[in-house]
DNA sequence: AAAATAGTGTCTGTCAGACAATATGAC
DNA sequence: GTCATATTGTCTGACAGACACTATTTT
């Protein structure tokens, strides 16, 4: 049958200590005055990553590049939308903390929200399952891949890569057995020579990403 | 903009040893004589995830319930189908060697396929890849969930599911450590009393699955 | 000096792989 | 008995978590 097709955004992003999504607050219904995932319309002849990086960029200014980006999963639950038959393929980003924020951007509403003050529902559409979605898959995808590089800018401490695990997976982590593991896992991270002072104590070694696609073994956030 | 929904099947047995997968010769062009994943348009009115169940029970006349069926991703590259734009969600599923093979099916030239023979290509469309992308979730999903049981009747015995995990992963694995590891990881099986046995030897236990739907700590594969 | 953060060394319990030994059937 | 497979037991090396300790800065 013929749908019309769009791609949602879970734009994921740590800043301050708190994990933080972009949302959109709709201007017009349906759902108007609700908080809704930003997203769009797949353009004809448009590639899906491509429509996510359009919309990534859009919405953020940002340079897809300069984070991760994946397919997360579709929805097509009939009703789902008011509107009529609306499919979406939703995509996980996950972000460096922005220099410029939302610059340039597009939703006049945009604004980036405490995922714990978004978490127990209120979004428009299916987006509250979407949000989960994300989130479970960013939780575990740092566990067995060295995505949370993708939540540091370009040159980060370790202290900055644990602050990270900390903050997605809600737990405290032992900074010393955590730097003997991430500096001793094979391609995790490089160091780049520089050092940085972040506010009192020793100077910190700094890091950029390393060339693994898979963390092996894997780290293991404690089990509940 | 307005497009065309598929839903595609990756679907894998075990059968003799062998990871196979089942294809459709198509009759009608494009592709003519090809062989294709199993698949067909999403109804008005359905849901995605009824889609695919809907297409699994009309190609092997096998009940979703008896195995595991789950979303594998989503494919829109313009052009994927000559015909115009067709945009396909693939499913995967996991699916215990069939008492009745492919009973009942829908298509006449549907066949299972041992997938070392066709993973080099020569699928329809982009098969190949969401075949690719199939067989590697299957792999890693087999590591940190007990879903090897899928491939498994109700009722199994340990060498049978030490028999899945090799197949799967290619791998020869000590038939001991795989028995302590997996009857001493919480929900993963549960003996049902009975006894079985298959060639020659010492009776087998016979197991069903267990509640768990993680597996804490997971299996590990060997890093290649 | 004290305080704060970065990073190293060491201990200990647990677990994975290797493999010996035992159990229970068919022949 | 022998053979084949299932299951248990034991050993050993590696690794995870706990945490004492050292290093380098600010105040």
């Amino acid at each position: 049958m013929t749908i019309n097709l769009t791609v949602d955004l879970v734009l994921l992003t740590i800043r301050g200590g708190e994990l933080q999504v972009l949302l959109i607050r709709r201007g017009i219904p349906p759902y108007q005055g609700m908080w809704a995932l930003p997203g769009g319309f797949v353009l004809d002849g448009e590639d899906l990553p491509e429509a996510a990086a359009r919309e990534l960029r859009e919405e953020t200014g940002l340079d897809p590049q300069a984070g991760h980006l994946e397919q997360l999963a579709t929805y097509g639950t009939p009703g789902r939308d008011p509107r009529g038959r609306v499919v979406t393929v939703a995509y996980l980003a996950l972000l460096p903390d922005l220099p410029a924020p939302v610059a340039g951007s597009d939703a006049a509403g945009a604004e980036w929200r405490r995922y714990d003050e978004v978490a127990d529902g209120g979004l428009a559409f299916d987006h509250d399952r979407i949000l989960r979605d994300g989130i479970e898959r960013a939780r575990s995808k740092l566990e067995y891949t060295p995505l949370a590089t993708a939540f540091c800018p370009a040159e980060f401490t370790i202290a900055d890569l644990r602050a990270v695990y900390e903050t997605v997976w809600q737990t405290r982590i032992d900074a010393r057995n955590f730097h003997r593991k991430v500096t001793g896992a094979e391609g995790f991270v490089e160091p780049t020579g520089g050092t940085v002072i972040r506010d009192r104590g020793r100077p910190a070694q700094l890091f950029r990403r390393g060339p693994a696609a898979l963390l092996h073994p894997p780290l293991m956030r404690p089990a509940e």
